[in-house]
DNA sequence: GCAGTTAATGAATCGCATG
DNA sequence: CCATGCGATTCATTAACTG
């Protein structure tokens, strides 16, 4: 018996949508804005990697915050205060569609716009890309075969706490984000980050830094304390971090938005400032608002009416310029204007 | 473009140790001690999981804890006082062996071995590995296609702390654990365990239960609390318990042991009093230890004849009765007792 | 008895030396 | 030049000891 575990990826057209296979020439038309650090681009994110490919642009760092197959259609939540009852009412608005004939669909989907980001990438840069415990396993051999085993970097989990479900099983509590680096043999951007020292090590070792000690004939004996305060310990890949409390001021109403502390550590460890971060799923524009306080440019690219008006709705508030454009593509059937007009 | 990712089992002898394809008739051998609750096998596990499949014996829980493919020969490490210099010496002996000719050859092993403990489960049982991020995703593509995506109930990550390491990467700090039921129609074994509540949740709630409350239109109001007191969060998935500490009694010196506050959270909620647990993996003897002092019964499986002393001199010292045997199959090549002496 | 201090050391990764 | 291997690094943990 043998076995053997890949991901296939063979030739046949016929269950991608026209648009992905020959979207003819492809062109960003500029809808807003001058010459900005910060790009927004509405369009199927496909054809809006493609297009950049074209151009000298090249990223430092992509963060893909896909939908998770939850084979749902998400909403997203507006509240208001009616006027006449006082009652906070909500409205709700579909924001995208997270339904797909079969689980393969899905993941061909994803693997086209995971190389298209992989070639957006400079060779010192690197992709992480946010799913779900369900589907990270799958995916993790799509990247496996794009990048090639040797480029994955991490495992992250991201640990959240939530109201808990009544069911006879572990409660379901963490993401999963994983890490590759376009070039494993280049050395990478990476900033050292730290976290609190762990209780125990504090309560013997103080705050201060230890040193291995060895005598003269190689023995090694007890560790030494110094006089040099410790910056904490290494950060890894664990990170517990609450997820965006119902009443944050954070909160757009975009869904399965995520807490600007998580693309926070992200950006920071990842890249250094003036750097450019790619977010081919752009949403609510987390990634974006984050790297415009971090003294990052960014691109991000959706697909959806409600992500792009969030998003720039949110940058302007923030007082970040951007730069709003469109993909164009020649062939009118998958222009993605006239799509967004339907 | 087409694409699927699965495993893929050809029918192909070629690759695999003579053993595995046909052992003959296979026999467990009495070594020591009659009729009792613990039961420790020598031999490979694959012929050891298969000979107790024709017995009436089925577990409740099965723990496998293989190895992780570090490409590396594990050493077990002893530590005695030199009587004249008054020093601690080490002796290190290969305990076992990680070092595969591929990717493949290691999961088809596995897969083998998943596949026949699968079998000895009750229906209302189930199974949990613990692997490496690096090859998780890999196992769970193995896993889904033995169980079915269905049965898989669980990542449980496992988050310790440890020495840093000098990489420009964020610091690996967590293990896997999958855990698939054998038969997800039907009622599982499960025990709700509780964490203590956040301390954010204490700070607004103090530690009494919250309810949820709904007026007369439906409308959602603020929770109330109640008097009845919390038995703090369920359980999630992500567990931060501390590895062995290097001078530790629980230490064996067994390499890659882990420790039993793991073994004891995973066994208390995944089975019952007097259920029995299967480890395939035996190694030090952990599970077989912590299902002993839990009042369940265990079947440890270790080819390792170092593991198989370290086992049972650990387990006679904590006073549990162990009966001992081998597995002997009828062609003398694979005999399980031939190669031990060899 | 209890708290605080001292002791011992695992093993991931990089970098440099050695063959 | 490439492969191999050893040394340096340093936080975390529990046991043993001390007052």
């Amino acid at each position: 018996m043998r076995l053997k575990i890949m991901a296939r990826l063979d030739l046949d057209n016929s269950d991608l949508p026209a648009s992905d296979i020959d979207p003819g020439p492809l062109k960003l038309e500029v809808v807003q804005g001058g010459d900005m650090a910060h790009r927004l681009i509405c369009g199927d994110n496909l054809l809006g990697l493609r297009a950049l490919a074209k151009s000298e642009v090249r990223a430092h760092l992509a963060y893909l915050d896909p939908p998770f197959f939850t084979q749902r259609l998400h909403q997203r939540v507006e509240r208001n205060r009616n006027r006449k009852t006082g009652r906070i009412e909500r409205t709700e608005t579909p924001a995208f569609d997270d339904r797909w004939p079969s689980l393969d669909h899905y993941l061909l989907t994803l693997a086209e716009r995971i190389r298209a980001t992989r070639d957006l990438l400079t060779n010192d840069g690197s992709m992480i890309i946010h799913v779900d415990p369900a589907t990270s396993h799958y995916v993790k051999v799509l990247c496996d075969e794009i990048f090639g085993p040797e480029a994955f970097a991490n495992e992250i989990i991201w640990r959240y706490r939530r109201w808990p479900a009544k069911t006879p099983n572990f409660q379901k509590m963490h993401d999963v984000l994983l890490r590759y680096r376009r070039d494993p043999k280049v050395k990478p951007r990476f900033v050292q980050l730290y976290e609190p020292l762990a209780a125990s090590t504090r309560a013997t070792w103080g705050d201060r830094k230890q040193v291995a000690d060895i005598d003269e004939q190689g023995h090694r004996r007890r560790s030494l304390k110094t006089a040099e305060p410790s910056p904490g310990a290494p950060l890894g890949d664990v990170w517990e971090l609450s997820v965006i409390a119902p009443v944050a001021k954070e909160r757009t109403g975009y869904p399965t938005q995520k807490p600007e502390k998580l693309l926070r550590r992200l950006i920071e460890s990842c890249s250094y400032e003036g750097d450019l971060i790619l977010d081919p799923f752009a949403g609510s524009g987390t990634t974006m608002a984050v790297a415009a306080k971090l003294g990052r440019r960014s691109i991000g690219i959706d697909a959806s009416d409600e992500a792009i008006d969030v998003a720039s709705a949110r940058l302007r508030a923030a007082n970040v310029e951007l730069r709003c454009e469109r993909v164009v593509s020649s062939s009118a059937k998958n222009d993605a204007h006239s799509r967004r007009s339907s």
